[in-house]
DNA sequence: CTAAGGACCTGTCGGC
DNA sequence: TGCCGACAGGTCCTTA
C-alpha cells in the first residue's frame, strides 16, 4: 500500500506524539508479520525514551535511548495515533500497541502482513538497510549517478528505478507516473537512455514524488492517516489505473496497461518514447 | 554479477 | 446471492 509519501506522511504524523515520551510497553499481538517480530522485542523496547522518529527508505525508525526500532509497512500496513480513553478501539488486523507512559498508543494495523519490525543496536548497518540505494529526494540522486547504476544494464527502465539498491522508495505507481511525466517508455533498456534523458527522470522521480508528499500522501483503499482519520486527499494520478482512458497529454492516445516484472505498469504509448 | 520468477498474506471486485 | 479467479501500494529469496 504504502509509497515513500505515504511512509513520509504516517511518520510526520506519529513524530509528535513520540518523541520526548518514554515507551511503558510494546504489546504484540500477532508476531507473524514479513518476518517474525523477535521475541525479545517488548523486553528491549519497555522503559525506553523515544529520541526521534525519522524515515529511511520506507522504513519508520524509531531512535530509542539505546537501538532504533524498524518499522516498515508492506504493502497494506498502517499505523495510528490511539488516545488512552480509545485504547479498547480495535479493529480487525491490529497486530501490534507500542503504549508510552501518558497512555497513548501507536498502533499498527496489516491485513496482509507484509510489514515488518525489527529491532538493530544501528539501523544504518542492519542488513535490510545496510545495502539499499540513495535517497529520491536527496542531492545525491542525481543524472550522473543514476547513468552510472544503468551502464551495462539490459532490465527495463521502470525496473531499474523500482530497484531499492539503486533508489530507494520508488514503488508500483510513481514509477509509471514518473516515467509519464519524463516521457520515456517503461519498457526502454535502463543503460539505452541518454544523459538528457536521465536528467529528466530524475527531475520527474523527485517532482512526482514531492507532489504526493506535499498533499499528504496518496490516498487509495485503505491507508489511514496518522491520526486514524481517514485521507483526505486524493493525488491525481495522470497514468496509473488509468488503462483504456484518453491521454490526460496527447488526448488522442489510450493509456496501456502491460505487465513488467509481474507489476501493473500503465503508460501511454504517443507520449512516452 | 544480472535477471526472472516465486513466495509471503488478506481483502475486494468483476464475472458467471 | 454465492462462488471463483484475478488482482492489489513491497521486497526478499531462490534459481538460472
Amino acid at each position: 500500500m504504502p509509497e515513500l509519501p505515504e511512509v513520509e506522511t504516517s511518520c510526520r504524523g506519529i513524530a509528535p506524539y513520540l518523541q520526548q515520551q518514554t515507551v511503558s510497553q510494546l504489546v504484540v499481538r500477532e508476531r507473524r508479520l514479513r518476518w517474525p517480530v523477535a521475541a525479545e522485542m517488548e523486553a528491549i523496547v519497555a522503559g525506553q525514551r523515544i529520541e526521534q522518529v525519522s524515515r529511511r527508505a520506507k522504513y519508520i525508525l524509531i531512535a530509542l535511548q539505546r537501538g532504533h526500532l524498524m518499522l516498515h509497512l508492506g504493502m497494506s500496513g498502517s499505523v495510528r495515533i490511539i488516545e488512552p480513553t480509545d485504547a479498547q478501539s480495535f479493529k480487525k488486523h491490529d497486530h501490534f500497541d507500542l503504549v508510552l507512559s501518558n497512555g497513548v498508543i501507536l498502533r499498527y494495523n496489516d491485513p496482509r502482513r507484509f510489514g515488518s519490525l525489527h529491532f538493530a543496536e544501528q539501523a544504518t548497518e542492519h542488513r535490510l538497510i545496510k545495502g539499499l540505494g540513495v535517497e529520491p529526494l536527496d542531492g545525491a540522486f542525481n543524472a550522473a549517478y543514476l547513468h552510472s547504476k544503468a551502464k551495462g544494464r539490459k532490465v527495463a527502465i521502470k525496473i531499474f528505478i523500482m530497484n531499492q539498491q539503486v533508489v530507494v522508495g520508488v514503488g508500483n505507481i510513481y514509477a509509471s507516473e514518473a516515467l509519464f511525466m519524463a516521457g520515456i517508455s517503461p519498457q526502454r533498456v535502463a543503460h539505452s537512455l541518454g544523459k538528457a534523458e536521465f536528467a529528466k527522470l530524475v527531475e520527474c522521480v523527485k517532482i512526482v514524488l514531492q507532489q504526493a508528499i506535499d498533499a499528504g500522501g496518496t490516498t487509495l483503499q485503505n491507508f489511514t492517516q496518522s491520526d486514524g482519520k481517514p485521507g483526505y486527499f486524493k493525488q491525481v494520478l495522470s497514468v496509473y489505473g488509468r488503462a483504456g482512458e484518453l491521454c490526460l497529454v496527447c488526448k488522442k492516445n489510450e493509456i496501456k496497461k502491460i505487465v513488467q516484472g509481474q507489476r501493473a505498469t500503465f503508460f501511454c504509448s504517443q507520449c512516452q518514447k
